[in-house]
RNA sequence: GCGGGGAUAACCAAGCCAGGCCAACGGUGAUAGACUCAAGAUCUAUUCUCGCAGGAGUUCAAGGGUUCGAAUCCCUUUCCCCGCACCA
């Protein structure tokens, strides 16, 4: 061992004995085994705290469960396929300031290598080698054998495989989606493509077919059931509508909104212009009721809202209502309307609680909205809203929908209208506008003939809820989620035309969508092994795959139809059988309502029951001094810079003491180099305990040694329960931090001869979370190699109750010795102990023995010692202690009443003299002695009488 | 809006499911003392308020309730975080 703890000399030499040694490689054998995986980096930017936290966890559990003596594969890949990579090096290569900024500072990399990433290839080269230097800096305990990117050709194999399976499984259709498009550049657009409306989500809009004669006036709505309320209609009367030809109908609609429908997967054609003056006073025919409704002029009409014509519902929607009333009053012959619109008798269509008849009113006068134009008029809707979505039901004019909740119809009336012809979808932003970066203002379009995975196919759901269900999941709590998320998911897009990926293999213009293609990979690491040593891979034929990962036709079939010789298919067929299902999926809470998902999907989609995953643990995010962590504006701390700074062992004990489950983990500085500073002293601790010859093992154990040896066991045995529960900070809290105070108090009362046997016990507990410094003291400490060496086991016959009690005792007294010094300030010159008399002792034996039998009262209690002689002779004292045991009846402890602890001060009076640097003197109540303030009269068992001259 | 999770002393953070040994583990920071020529490291103590004998009072987002007893159980309110997709 160093004199010094270095981390940086003692990591990098641990790091290559592992590598050079192949420590981590792991192959079948009789042992249990334990499959362990994380999902795999995107290669589009170095590895950051975040990633570290979730892959530390996991690696802290694979080296947990070696040393536990489980056979434990854990392997690690890239990803690479999907879009962003072929952006970045669009980016690269023209220089763009924002990228070129973020890349050199936050991510670290030199300006003269970024500059030569200019192609996917290199970017995913480059990245695939720092990442995998990142995770071999920090420790971990990958078999690097295994490693591969999803660009590689054998993967795309695998891909291909896969999805020939959930083809024929009829898991893939075929159909129209709704997508956020920017009409210049003609590509779909993400968050980061768009200068505003990031928060846009898309929404779909119920376009109500109202006719006037043969043409049609669609009103969008996102409460279909108000049609039933309908009593006119809002045009507004600046506005030129277009009339236009879509599919076979006419439709007479705003220029924005005809400009949006070229988009959707309508046939549209231009047709004429009609100014919105010119519509009014025409009525139309509510394709629903049949009745005719007038059509009037409101300002507040949105041209770039829907499809630029409103359906008017006064009952229940405060524009409506306001914007009629400011019609009332007013001359209209200009449109051609002479009549009295006070005749327009408002229809009423749901009833809420707390509303009457028209809640729009009820609104409008609660909150005095004066008109149409009024900022109130907008939170009056939002309130009718939130009370009618609710609590509100339909009334009995909506037919055969009365009684229902308006929370559960709009999904069934947009089913029923579009089925009869009476509305159709139209899909529009929820805010505007969403505007490119290019500038250009975006629309929702209409992908057609795209390719879908039917994740809301029943079947498929109720089996992934099923495998769930067979699932351990960590934290429990996470489970709702998941169902909820299961039950929410709708067919997902699986092919892209742009980016990185493998092949559609019956529809070769697709790409497999980058998250459709990383759900059975895991599979895959046990061929990946394979082809990194060189295996053939142009003929990987679905046969071949049928046989190694399914075991359906024969060895001799697969080798024939691959080439491969018969020998390599049974041993990549006898392995996949070994370390398949996947024991343990850890990762970030990010990934639960799509990986994780999909991982599950997939899985129950291809294999069969018993090879489902058996458990998947969550972990929160790592944020930086209180901030959020942002890849594109950081902050943002690498994994490289971390352990370049801190050291892997530090950086390491830090993230997983931190936070636990899917909390969220604070890094900050001033923590990172505190716990430096406490691995520090762990290892001087060592260092010191090593080279310590006074150490005598075969001493015989004293009352401290005893104690120890038992505190460690409670250790070992929390820190074994937190990680079979996933706890790393609970694990680090017994493993670490209680146990190095564990050892200051042996230390302070003389202990020394077990120091080696802890210390033994220690760096193994220690081993799977800071597994450098580990190596490095065990190498010392004995031979082999920590991380393989057996995790600890608690030996229940090494606890020692008594010994814990002493201890106890004397921390107890020691406290109230100082509580008092503080309080009196006095400085001691003797203290004096007397410890409780034996009539107390059986006292509190009897008021335990009530307490037990149900009640604890005075009279009982006082009975009972008085039947007792040894109590009874002190009848003067004991009812008042009788009084106090009865009052407290609930927080009695049987441990007060068996120790001798006269005995246990006595024996330890020198040591108590140490502590206070003043003699002691230590006394039994029962002893007539000088009982000096009547001091000894005050003690009860477990409490100690004390006086301080 | 919907769904999930949270709010604990200067800060981070346990405890809550299984109510009482909880003024509330542990860490950090701060203060004091010991050691040292000194610094650092280490060790010890204190760190809600009051208290010259080991005590008392007021706390666990806010308000109400259940109970002999609540940080823990129930109800209401406020605030915070995450996801809501075709993007990894």
């Amino acid at each position: 061992m160093q004199d010094e703890y270095s981390a940086r000399e003692i990591e990098s030499k641990w790091q290559k004995v592992w590598l050079d040694n192949g420590v981590f490689q792991a192959e079948p054998d009789s042992r249990e085994k334990f499959f362990l995986t994380i999902p795999y980096p995107y290669l589009n930017g170095n590895l950051h705290a975040g990633h570290t936290r979730t892959f530390t966890i996991g690696d802290s559990v694979a080296r947990y469960k070696r040393m536990r003596g489980l056979n434990v594969l854990f392997p690690m890949a890239f990803h690479a396929t999907g879009t962003p990579i072929v952006g970045l090096s669009e980016l690269i290569v023209n220089k763009d300031p924002l990228i070129w900024d973020v890349y050199t500072k936050l991510h670290g990399i030199p300006p003269e290598i970024l500059s030569t990433l200019n192609t996917p290839q290199k970017i995913v080269d480059y990245f695939r080698r720092a990442d995998q230097e990142a995770m071999q800096m920090i420790g971990y305990s990958i078999d690097w054998r295994r490693e591969f990117t999803t660009t590689d050709p054998a993967y795309n194999k695998f891909i291909e495989w896969q999805y020939g399976i959930l083809r024929g499984l009829d898991y893939i259709t075929k159909g129209s989606h709704p997508v956020r498009w920017c009409p210049h550049d003609r590509n779909p657009v993400e968050d980061h493509d768009l200068l505003k409306g990031e928060d846009a989500t898309i929404m779909d809009f119920a376009l109500i077919k109202f006719k006037i004669g043969d043409e049609i006036i669609p009103c969008a709505t996102l409460r279909p059931e108000t049609v039933f309320g309908v009593v006119n209609l809002w045009v507004n009367p600046d506005v030129n509508y277009v009339v236009a030809r879509v599919n076979d109908e006419t439709w007479i609609v705003s220029p924005e909104a005809y400009h949006k429908l070229t988009f959707t997967d309508r046939q549209v054609a231009y047709g004429a212009e009609i100014s919105g003056s010119k519509l009014i006073g025409k009525k139309a025919k509510n394709p629903l009721t049949g009745t005719e409704v007038l059509i009037l002029p409101a300002g507040f009409v949105d041209p770039d809202n829907g499809s630029g014509v409103v359906m008017s519902v006064p009952a229940h929607a405060p524009f409506d209502y306001l914007a009629l009333k400011d019609l009332y009053d007013k001359d209209l012959s200009q449109y051609g309307i002479t009549e009295d619109l006070r005749t327009i008798k408002l229809i009423s269509l749901i009833s809420a609680p707390g509303y009457g008849e028209f809640p729009a009113i009820e609104a409008v006068n609660e909150l005095k909205v004066i008109d149409q134009n009024d900022s109130k008029a907008e939170e009056a809707t939002k309130m009718v809203y939130r009370r009618e979505f609710h609590n509100g039901v339909l009334k009995t004019n909506t037919g055969k929908y009365a009684g229902t909740a308006v929370s559960k119809i709009k999904d069934v009336l947009l089913k029923d209208f579009t089925k009869g012809g009476i509305a159709e979808i139209f899909y529009e932003f929820s805010e505007t506008p969403v505007i490119c970066r290019c500038g250009t203002k975006c629309v929702v379009m209409m992908v057609r003939d795209q390719w879908f995975l039917e994740y809301s196919d029943e079947t498929w759901k109720s089996e992934v809820l099923q495998c769930l269900a067979g699932m351990r999941l960590i934290p429990e709590e996470i489970r709702t989620e998941f169902v909820n998320k299961i039950d929410w998911l709708k067919d997902k897009a699986c092919a892209r035309r742009k980016g990185l990926g493998t092949h559609l293999p019956w529809d070769k213009k697709w790409l497999i969508e980058s998250l459709g293609d990383s759900t059975i990979y895991m599979a895959y690491y046990i061929l990946a092994k394979y082809v990194n040593a060189g295996l053939k891979i142009d003929k990987l034929s679905p046969e071949f795959f049928e046989y190694i990962f399914l075991g359906h036709g024969t060895a001799d079939g697969a080798a024939e139809a691959t080439g491969i010789d018969l020998k390599t298919v049974q041993e990549i067929r006898k392995d996949f059988e070994y370390w398949y299902p996947v024991d343990l999926r850890t990762s970030g809470k990010d990934l639960i309502a799509n990986h994780l998902l999909f991982f599950l999907y997939h899985h129950v989609a291809v294999f069969p029951p018993e090879l489902w995953p058996k458990a998947m643990a969550i972990n929160g995010f790592v944020s930086l001094e209180s901030k959020k962590m942002s890849k594109s504006k950081g902050p943002l701390l690498t994994l490289k810079e971390a352990v370049g700074d801190n050291g892997a062992d530090t950086t390491r004990l830090y993230i997983l003491s931190n936070a636990e489950y899917t909390q969220d983990a604070d890094w900050r500085n001033e923590g990172v180099q505190a716990v430096h500073g406490q691995l520090d002293r762990f290892y001087n601790l060592a260092k010191e305990t090593i080279g310590d010859q006074s150490i005598d093992e075969s001493a015989e154990m004293t009352q401290i040694d005893r104690w120890m040896i038992s505190v460690l066991q409670c250790r070992i045995a929390e820190a074994t329960e937190s990680m079979e529960g996933i706890q790393t900070r609970r694990a680090l809290q017994s493993a670490f931090y209680h146990l190095f105070n564990d050892l200051r108090w042996y230390q302070r009362r003389g202990g020394k001869n077990q120091l080696k046997k802890v210390l033994n016990a220690w760096v193994r507990l220690m081993c799977p979370f800071t597994p450098h410094i580990c190596e490095e003291i065990w190498f010392s400490l004995g031979q082999g190699y920590a991380s393989l060496a057996p995790w600890p086991v608690a030996d229940p016959s090494l606890i020692d109750e008594q010994a814990e009690r002493v201890e106890e005792l004397l921390v107890r007294t020691i406290n109230d010795v100082e509580e008092i010094l503080k309080v009196t300030k006095v400085a001691p010159n003797k203290i004096i102990f007397y410890t409780a008399p034996v009539w107390k002792v059986e006292l509190l034996g009897l008021a335990m023995e009530f307490t037990q039998g149900g009640k604890l009262d005075m009279g009982h209690l006082m009975k009972a010692a008085m039947a007792n002689p040894v109590i009874s002779v002190h009848k003067k004292d004991a009812p008042k202690y009788a009084q106090k045991l009865a009052k407290g009846a609930h927080s009695l402890r049987a441990e007060d009443m068996e120790l001798d602890e006269f005995q246990v001060l006595s024996r330890e009076k020198s040591y108590l003299e140490k502590e206070f640097g003043v003699p002691v003197e230590v006394h039994s109540a029962d002893e007539p002695t000088e009982d000096k303030l009547g001091k000894a009269r005050q003690a009860e068992p477990g409490r100690p009488a004390i006086f301080i001259e």
